[in-house]
DNA sequence: GTCTATATCCCGATAGAC
DNA sequence: GTCTATCGGGATATAGAC
């Protein structure tokens, strides 16, 4: 057998940074930069501390890597939706109902981003990687937006960074805040009994403000001081 | 001078404690509970490390007090907006734009609560006296949704704790996500230039949502796939 | 590439005088 | 109530053999 194959062996250097990923994303995820330790991180890894150092050169420098990996999954996933076959309240429809479902189920990923505005994204801001993959996200509203306006369906003139922000806002919060809300109004915000009432809430506040007219004081506004 | 007249002594205790609260609110703020430094507090007091350690114990008791002393200011401010003289659109207006400037004048308060969540909560679970602060908010939200039902402007059935879910989203993520948003869009979400338009948008997606009628299919699906 | 053992530093908490 | 000096634990990072 040659040793030009390396592919047969058990350990090969790609599977356990992949396994060294998976773990370190789990462990920031849960304590944050500050508050993860690397020794918990190599524990629970099948390789050692040692390796961790060799593959990654330190902690900040792996808290990076997972932070690209995790905005690389949510980028790609919501680029393979297929909205440019749909009407533009359509895909706006099913943008928000993936970003929902995605948010929900990636926990995670909602921690590492509240936790890298902790840290004043001084990471991310090191990083052209991460601002060229989250460019698309950006590139695909712009283009709903455009077609929403040009067939009339959407009435706002909206920045699609605000759009974007907007949705992020009312899917990351029921996640973000999971546990104050718990411990402060008795309340779990992520019981499967409220999914698909907080969802049809988000889809509706979304799309009924695009769709509708705005104004300087649109809404009853009459009679009041 | 008698020495039962304290207040005239240039330290006593109470200033001292609130010396110190002031300056571990923007440390814990700025770092985390498990970024914050203990020493980098007492430096910025004008008393020493060993008083924090006699007034609040440690580290996590001085981090509760933090916490308990900035949910009692935003509780105390609303329950003095006078909503009960307001018609329930009025109220819940002047509600969503009170919240929506205390959130963007006070970060630290953000940042606070954004990273209780990372400790998944586990501080503000041990106040009975945090629990009991917040009511106040509730019981605000039953009202004001129970008027507006009853006079007809809201159509919508909504749970008070959802409303204020709904508001402290969009309220408190373009505060809490800035440099994440910041770093990865170019576009700085507290630009003065852009408040009046988000508190527009906020405003008028909550209001415009709770005074529609809502369906299973509302918006514009006829002819979707 | 992988392991164990360890160097080095830093931080929370305290001792003990005044 | 207030100060300075310091202890002790624990974390990141590395040394060095295999």
């Amino acid at each position: 057998m040659p040793t030009s194959e390396p592919k047969s062996r058990k350990n090969d250097p790609e599977t356990t940074k992949q396994d060294i990923l998976a773990v370190a994303t789990e462990e920031f995820a849960a304590y944050g930069l500050a508050g993860a330790r690397v020794d918990a991180i190599a524990e629970r890894t099948k390789t050692s501390k040692r390796m961790i150092y060799y593959y990654f050169g330190g902690k900040e420098d792996l808290y990076l890597a997972v932070l690209e990996r995790s905005y690389r999954s949510i980028r790609v996933l919501e680029s393979n939706l297929g909205l440019g076959k749909l009407s533009p309240v359509d895909a706006l429809r099913r943008l928000i109902e993936s970003t929902f479902e995605y948010d929900e189920k990636n926990p995670d990923f909602i921690r590492l981003v509240a936790g890298e505005n902790i840290n004043r994204a001084e990471h991310i801001r090191r990083s052209t990687l991460l601002r060229d993959v989250n460019t698309s996200i950006i590139t695909t509203l712009t283009e709903v937006v455009r077609r929403g306006r040009e067939d009339g369906s959407f009435k706002r003139d909206i920045d699609p960074i605000d759009l974007h922000m907007m949705i992020s806002a009312l899917c990351i919060f029921r996640v973000a805040n999971r546990y104050t809300f718990g411990a402060l109004f008795r309340r779990d915000m992520l019981d499967p009994t409220l999914t698909d009432t907080h969802r049809a809430m988000t889809c509706e506040m979304i799309i009924g403000y695009m769709t509708s007219e705005g104004g300087d004081a649109p809404l009853c506004l009459t009679g009041a001081a």
